[in-house]
DNA sequence: CGGGACCTTGATTATCTTCAATGCTAGTGG
DNA sequence: CCACTAGCATTGAAGATAATCAAGGTCCCG
């Protein structure tokens, strides 16, 4: 970890308000605030991992480049439970019972933003459209986990990585980094498998098979949604607005066992 | 749901109690304060369903049974995200993209907690056991998520099966509903299903083995544990306060793609 | 006694993993 | 400039794991 000095903040936060301004609009106060509100801006090198201890409560958002939330079985085996972009909190400390911590993918940057944190979540709301940003990015944030249960849980590997794939372009949309088709992707098939629960191997045949179904394109780093609507139906549906579900099943049940 | 008088709220509380005594030591007073800041108490019926808009911003805690916080999938899929057990949280509202609701198990009875979270959370914290207490239990719910999704991603079945057998044992144990070496378990197995992301009758095999390898027995609507440490073993090592993790792996590529 | 809800079983198929090899590309040092 | 390596991607074959389909079987309850 690298600390660099404050050189050009206004860039290295950008991204932390194009994500809350896709949430809520912000006034040029607003904006200004968050701008000032980040401190102790540090890099991450390639195979190093952020442990929740070494945060020390501290409330650390991502500026550029990803971190993975990942934990660690003692046997090696290793799954993903979210992903930060920039803009996104690092949100989680030590879990009881399993090996967690952060890694970058590649190379990140993060900075330190409890101070930005603390003036969103008072109580007196002293800056509202800050406020309402923050609580509806949180929101998105725990609505992700619930995709991310479902996923693992309910979905087919060609749902799971379409659904994905989704999840991540409107998140780099709202941050600024894709636009409307396609977005960029630096992630190895071996970290995407760690995501979606599955063998590197089998990603890659997924991955083969979205392509043949014309349905996504490789190109320069990035990935472009041929048909978006196609795609949402590839991913099992779970994205849209959708219809209304059928109770149908018991789910309460007497149980004989 | 029906209204309940104000009867007997004490054995109504009885486990929130427990569940917060678990994990910190509450006075007198304090006990005091649980037991009355509950109200408002109903009764789900089986197949009945609650949607986050009915619950009009109010935080409600189960009191008897088990409530299902699922999601609905418009293909028929469902996946139970978490459980809430007596003593614990209703916890999540609408979600974006997918149909949520909760679903008694059984019957169950749930009550609004409003006031006492808000007593749990208030910053001067006028009762400091119950704020730790209820700190914990939130981190601990937290953490659940984290497993689940580790379950998920990266479990066998039978590791899976294990794994939330001990989690259910841990959490029962401290609403004060199991003892050391058993607890009730009133699931079919398709709604063991839809929480592992299994298909009922492959849930059925996984257990048959489980009875195969002694590590469990099923005597009277009770899950018996022959030998928790294996049982442990079984799990994946995932409960356990465990070894180091290897780094090992990469997850910091370049990204070919 | 009939029906419903749940559990169990076998056979078959689909999905996914593992293993092992090969190819590709960018970076490195001679 | 050219091997050489390291890190990823790709492929095929084989096998494990889990889903699906279709019957029974059991228990409880009205």
């Amino acid at each position: 970890m690298l600390t660099m000095a404050s050189v050009d903040r206004r860039s290295l936060c950008r991204p932390i308000e194009s994500k809350l301004s896709s949430f809520h609009r912000l006034t040029a106060e607003e904006i200004e605030v968050v701008h000032n509100a980040i401190t102790d801006v540090h890099s991450h090198q390639r195979g190093s991992e952020l442990r929740a201890a070494e945060a020390g409560g501290r409330r650390r958002m991502v500026l550029s480049g990803w971190m993975a939330w990942v934990a660690h079985i003692p046997d090696g085996r290793r799954q993903i439970i979210s992903l930060a972009l920039p803009g996104e909190l690092l949100d989680g400390g030590p879990v009881e019972g399993v090996h967690v911590g952060y890694a970058p993918i590649g190379i990140a940057q993060t900075g330190d933003a409890s101070r930005l944190i603390a003036l969103a979540e008072r109580p007196d709301r002293p800056y509202p459209g800050l406020s309402e940003a923050w609580a509806r990015a949180r929101r998105a944030a725990a609505d992700r986990m619930i995709h991310h249960v479902l996923r693992l849980g309910r979905l087919s590997a060609y749902e799971r990585t379409a659904s994905l794939f989704l999840e991540l372009h409107d998140r780099q949309r709202r941050s600024g980094q894709a636009d409307e088709r396609s977005m960029p992707l630096r992630l190895t098939q071996e970290v995407l498998s760690d995501i979606l629960g599955l063998s590197a191997v089998h990603v890659n045949r997924i991955l083969q098979q979205l392509r043949r179904d014309e349905l996504i394109v490789f190109r320069a780093g990035r990935v472009v949604f041929s048909d978006l609507e196609r795609m949402r139906r590839a991913a099992g549906q779970v994205d849209r607005t959708l219809p209304p579900p059928q109770p149908q099943g018991a789910l309460c049940p007497t149980a004989q066992t």
